[in-house]
DNA sequence: CGTTATCTTGATATCCCTCAAATTCAGTGG
DNA sequence: CCACTGAATTTGAGGGATATCAAGATAACG
């Protein structure tokens, strides 16, 4: 089910022609790999993907561009980021818990495909390459989810942020490995919900590490890292190489 | 590899007889099964045990009875108990990223199996069986994790103490449906680097609630929560039915 | 150029951590 | 059975960090 208002959106693609960008994202943008997909989907900042009862367990979204989130809502509208999605990722049904309200949400405009194996449940159930396939999917996103509990859990909000602002510049500079400085595509208030703070903290905590110069910005949104070993040195914990992030390929491997 | 002082402890089991425990714990402790394992490690408390290069992707653990946690240092000792590990939990080096220093750490005396597949990696990777049930065992933990993620980022403390209280309830009477009392088996500081807390914290928390009514010490460590409906009202979150967490046996019939 | 959303900054309150001391509890040996 | 001991827990005082509320500044957009 799609909620919110849906409308044509232009998607910045990374360009096929990089070599560097076909090896990271496993030659998603192909045009005959795309045909496999059911449907398109092309969501504006705020649009809502949820998976409702119809959808079962075998619909699969990939991220063909742009970022978008999976969250869940408390009751009381508490708002909390589970895991941010760019390009190459791949979600499904699957992953959200029976009871948590929960959905995937496009922060910046999107492009997603739509894969609906459910005709084909049967014998994918049973095909061990289908199965790899998903088990590497989640598996990766398990050990992100688990570095995750560590960060919410013991770092501090000057860490967090730190470590978001370096983390999003590797996945950057892996989707373009020419651009010099890194853009910010999400909303202060998104980041917050990521990273369980507060929007206005998230605010002052940026203009901490700018006035430190661990971190030049340029404006708003687009940032450079000048020493990246100097952020490291700030961090407790090591920087992950996104490269392996990437499932898509796997996934749609398994049922061309 | 096992660091610690390694002794001979008496692990408190759930009794077969008990038709409710059979249907929770899949049977895990008909002495067949058990044979299976290529070892059976008895943990004393703060015994831990830790995946190194050897140990390979197909090494599994099996909670036969205890209380175990996968644990996770930051390079400055900041700890946090990324999962808690309960009778029938499986746990698999898998599971642990490359560079975090991670390990599963006993909370209490442990009694666990340990499953050495290696041997037989190259089949078990094309086997269906097999497959599934690792997907599912991981999938399920996944979806533990993100869970928490939304819990670490967004509860307060006395929502994450009171939230643990009433989780570990459940489990607690899925073991043994007849105890009227739940014991806390994790100590403050376990349960404070579990819930992203200090020790004292915890502590205050516990009174405020014992204070509060809504669970009953009889003890330290021995608690009633007389009304559970009430608890529930004062969280914004639902909560799981812990029945569904048992994949020790899926695991086992893959490979049997 | 005006309107609106987003971001920044300030003042204040609250929550949780740190440090320190007192208390309880489980063993242990007398 | 009781004192002794050490670990775990509880409680208190104080401070730092983050949230909340409110206002102003900047950017985005028609």
């Amino acid at each position: 089910m799609l909620r919110g208002h849906l409308q044509e959106v232009t998607v910045p693609r990374p360009a096929t022609t990089c070599d560097s960008c076909r090896r990271t994202h496993c030659g998603l943008f192909d045009d005959d790999i795309s045909e496999r997909s059911n449907e398109q989907l092309l969501l504006g900042r705020g649009d809502r993907l949820e998976a409702g009862q119809e959808v079962g367990c075998m619909t699969f979204w990939v991220i063909a561009g742009g970022t978008a989130a999976s969250c869940t809502n408390f009751a009381d509208g508490r708002r909390q980021i589970v895991s941010i999605e760019r390009t190459g990722d791949v979600v499904c049904g699957l992953m959200s818990g029976e009871n948590t309200q929960s959905w995937l949400e496009a922060l910046e405009d999107c492009e997603i495909w739509k894969f609906d194996l459910s005709a084909d449940a049967q014998n994918l159930r049973h095909d061990p390459r289908f199965l790899a396939a998903t088990f590497s999917i989640v598996h990766h996103r398990l050990a992100r989810s688990q570095d995750r509990i560590s960060a919410l859990g013991r770092l501090d909000s000057q860490e967090r942020v730190l470590l978001y602002l370096a983390e999003h510049a590797i996945r950057h500079s892996a989707i373009d490995p020419i651009a010099p400085v890194t853009t910010l595509t999400m909303s202060r208030e998104d980041i917050a919900d990521y990273l369980g703070l507060n929007a206005e903290t998230v605010s002052r905590i940026l203009t901490r590490i700018k006035k430190s110069g661990l971190v030049k910005f340029l404006n708003r949104s687009e940032y450079v890292i000048p020493d990246f070993g100097a952020v490291e040195r700030r961090l407790p914990v090591d920087l992950h190489d996104p490269r392996t992030s990437c499932h898509a390929r796997l996934l749609l491997e398994a049922f061309q």
